[in-house]
RNA sequence: GCCCUCGUGGCUCAAUUGGAUAGAGCAAGAGAUUUCUAAUCUCUAGGUUGCAGGUUCGAGUCCUGCCGAGGGCACCA
């Protein structure tokens, strides 16, 4: 990869100066003047060493020579740009020809395992737009690892289990008026939207609500019976939206899985000596962070508790080196308390845990609540980006085959992309017009760019031999200047679990081919035409590619 | 009350984790269609990064205070 290359000549440099390494960084040019690589390492050595850093960084700059350089430039505050070589962007075209949608990916003799917990819906509640974030951020992660070499597990945790199915069978016991089987998810959520609206006029409700889940957690046969059936109508109907969003997770074990670990979990705990006893109730104290109630003092568990099974299981089982949760932000400090209790209890490096939050969706005019029925279900969403999507085929290209199909992948390509193209942690505000928004910075912008190089291969004739490099024009050189980035780029996203980092890349991407594709002949070109295939087909390999880890499809026509 | 996020053109978001002249898209205005081309391209306009201090070669980013928004604070998940 060129940023271990670039180190290892700037780290040959510093040691040539008798200097001990240390820590400095790469990074994308800012610019184009600015050259295709940056590094600060003449700053940050300045600072250390109490010099100038411009006069630092002509002394490391002139021991550097190599013919993957054009060019090496000290600039600015004492940043050592590097301008890479036609040849080396010819070798790395070549490269892309090679290895094709491997490019950038990487093969690991030993592989570690990272397990995503992603997605994790909850029964009898609505499959919201703020489970897609989750839903897609985390596929997005799952597909970037496995790019990377890493053995990845996906695992949707969803939530089974919990003091609301004691609310909802008080409910359906209350206010039922069918066969527990006709339920339907709106009907599960209108019970349990009402059964919060009568507890806060009648308090008492919720001591009933507990009393259920402490006899389901017992294995109440009734009580078990209505559960069983609310999961599998949930389950039905999350596959609707699951094969809609055409994303499939490896595991579904969910909360109710690691019931019957629990009672080991809590022994565990107390032969270890973690826990303490408090107002009836078991607890983790931790040192800088409230305690974590395990149990409460009814004797019946918690989300905590079953948290903490997952991971003694996800342990146990996969010895992963790696566990990734993307969760909403609102978890944060759960997750905190969640991660040091199973370090306490030695199971696993609190750092080996990681918590990628998302911000909440929130409405233009304030935030949603479930439970007072303000929801956006995903379904009605996904099915008003088709629609739209479909109105501007009818518009644009009503002979269009298939139109149905396409509309489909264009339409929740672009609510994906919309999720993806910002940091995960930023609260999204629900837009209708944003979301469904096909042009710009858009999920179809970048399908539509991909598609535009297709078709130029598609057309063409020649077979694709790339033997001389030359730049004739700049277009050429700044579409492969770009090309080249993708390997880095992939890596810093992996490494800081934002997919956004890949969106923006593939955006700039598309727009630095569409100047290409508007200013620059290829079929009909009379000079450089097979340079001209390479890097329109290495575009749209990456295109193609970048798109498929942010689990957005390209149709074959639009 | 305490803790955690966040505050960037009219709107929605970036800014490689302390770096260079704060970048895009939408919306607004001007232009491009005998072509592999319009879900596109080119150009214009739009900013005291919530406010006030501080740290240093250098701050949207770090520290302090204030204002504003959101979230969390043991028997929910």
């Amino acid at each position: 990869m060129i940023e271990e290359k670039i180190k290892n000549f700037l780290n040959k440099a510093v040691k040539e100066l008798r200097i001990e390494p240390f820590d400095f960084s790469i990074e994308i040019s800012k610019e184009k003047d600015y050259g295709d690589y940056s590094s600060n390492i003449a700053m940050i050595l300045a600072k250390k060493e109490n010099k100038n850093p411009l006069e630092i960084a002509s002394i490391i700059k002139e021991k550097i020579k190599d013919k993957i350089f054009e060019k090496v430039e000290v600039a600015g505050p004492g940043f050592i740009n590097f301008f890479l070589s036609d040849e080396y962007l010819g070798e790395e075209l070549k490269k892309v020809l090679k290895e094709k949608k491997e490019y950038g990916c990487l093969k690991r003799k030993k592989k570690e395992t990272v397990i995503v917990d992603y997605s994790g819906v909850n029964i009898a509640k609505p499959f919201g737009i703020g489970h897609l974030r989750s839903t897609v951020i985390g596929q997005a992660i799952y597909n970037m690892y496995k790019c990377l070499g890493y053995k990845v597990l996906g695992d949707n945790h969803i939530g089974d289990w919990g003091t609301q199915f004691g609310k909802l069978i008080y409910a359906i016991k209350e206010w039922g008026d069918k066969k527990i089987q006709d339920y339907s998810v709106k009907d599960l959520v209108s019970l349990y939207i009402k059964f919060h609206e009568e507890s806060e006029k009648h308090p008492e409700m919720i001591n009933e609500a507990r009393q259920w889940f402490e006899r389901l957690e017992k294995g109440d046969k009734e009580a078990r019976r209505i559960w069983k059936e609310c999961v599998k109508t949930s389950l039905k109907e999350f596959d609707r939206v699951y094969s809609m969003l055409g994303i499939n997770i490896d595991m579904t074990l969910g909360e109710s899985f690691y019931e019957p670990m629990l009672k080991d979990v809590v022994e565990e705990a107390l032969e270890k000596g973690v826990v303490q006893k408090s107002q009836g109730a078991l607890i983790i104290p931790l040192k800088t962070l409230p305690p974590l109630m395990i149990l409460k003092s009814d004797g019946s568990t918690l989300y905590s508790t079953r948290d903490l099974a997952a991971i003694r299981h996800r342990v146990k089982k996969f010895k992963p080196s790696l566990i990734i949760y993307e969760v909403g932000s609102e978890q944060s400090l759960h997750f905190k308390q969640v991660f040091e209790s199973a370090e306490l209890l030695g199971w696993i490096k609190k750092e080996k845990l990681v918590h990628v939050p998302h911000g909440l969706i929130r409405l233009k005019t304030g935030k949603m609540s479930t439970r007072k029925g303000e929801i956006i279900f995903l379904q009605d969403v996904l099915e008003e980006a088709v629609r739209r999507a479909e109105e501007i085929i009818e518009r644009k290209n009503p002979d269009l085959k298939e139109k149905k199909k396409i509309a489909k992948i264009i339409g929740i390509g672009a609510v994906k992309y919309n999720d993806l193209s910002s940091h995960p942690s930023t609260d999204i505000i629900f837009d209708w017009d944003k979301i469904l928004n096909l042009e710009g910075n858009s999920g179809p912008y970048l399908q539509y760019a991909c598609l535009r190089a297709k078709k130029i291969l598609k057309k063409s004739k020649t077979k694709l031999v790339l033997k001389k490099i030359e730049f004739t024009k700049k277009e050429e050189k700044n579409l492969a200047r770009k090309i080249q980035q993708y390997p880095f780029v992939l890596e810093k996203a992996a490494e800081s679990f934002s997919p956004n980092l890949i969106s923006n890349y593939l955006f700039d991407l598309s727009k630095e081919f569409n100047s290409f594709y508007e200013n620059i002949p290829v079929l009909k070109a009379e000079e450089n035409k097979s340079l001209r295939l390479s890097l329109v087909y290495s575009a749209s390999l990456i295109l193609e590619k970048g798109l498929e880890i942010l689990g957005i499809e390209v149709p074959e026509e639009i």
